[in-house]
DNA sequence: TTTATTGTCTTATTTAGATAGTACAGTAAT
DNA sequence: ATTACTGTACTATCTAAATAAGACAATAAA
């Protein structure tokens, strides 16, 4: 699992990011313990600092909490997941009509223009599922 | 009209890409002159030199030109501009059909978490035109 | 008890981005 | 010719982020 970070926006940013979206999409459960620093600092290619940095901050938020010596645990509290959530979730989509809105599109082009891509995406899955290509 | 840079990114890309988005609306007209490299980073609260490595990249790619001491200008190649309006359109939606992914939403999820984003739009927009609000 | 692992803290160095200030050559306007 | 404005170039400085290297106390495991 490659972590791909890159040099566009602070490094311990992408990070907070990443564990999050982990957390939500249950890669990590409620109440799993993860990986110490140095371990993670070394799975994502960063200095154990930088990684600190990032846990500090999900500590700070109380996505996940510290146990001095034991390790580090995913909070319990599924609903705080689920609120995370459906705040990205919100976040995304603002972010999305507003950066359309900006090129020019309007509502009903922005949502033909998504609908499009899902018929471009459906159909090169088919052509790699079957061998029907030409 | 606010710039709105934030220190997320480098103020330079930010820069770039509202300019990009200022010549796509429309806003600058092939052949419009930009204010000079000055007045332009005063506008942005920004320094001189960023404002001109900002400009120096969008040359690069073709879409401003300099000439040497009367100013900087749009590009009159409309094709270009149309170019650039469907490269980024196609990413910023394909950017945010990745995130909702990361997220777990499906593709029909996606489209109706949407549907409902712009309903709630569309009917607090009405509630402010008329006062039928309760 | 000893060892290894944990989170945490500290100091130093490097790098990219941004700022500050200045300067120069070309040219349009006067 | 003079003035003002243009893009462009240069050096120096500042800051946030990242890296590097090491240290400490607490505790689980041996």
């Amino acid at each position: 699992m490659p972590w791909n970070l890159n040099s566009d926006r602070p490094i311990f940013i992408q990070i907070i990011e990443k564990i999050q979206v982990d957390i939500i999409s249950g890669l990590y459960l409620p109440g799993d313990k993860l990986p110490s620093v140095r371990e993670l600092a070394q799975e994502a290619s960063v200095n154990p600092n930088t990684m600190q940095k990032a846990l500090s901050e999900l500590e700070r938020t109380g996505l996940v909490y510290a146990q001095r010596t034991s390790g580090r645990f995913i909070t319990e509290d599924t609903t705080m997941i689920d609120e995370l959530k459906s705040k990205l979730a919100k976040e995304i989509v603002t972010e999305f009509l507003e950066n359309m809105q900006k090129l020019g599109f309007q509502k009903e082009e922005t949502i033909s223009l998504l609908e499009k891509t899902l018929e471009i995406e459906k159909s090169a899955k088919g052509e790699a599922d079957d061998d029907t290509g030409m």
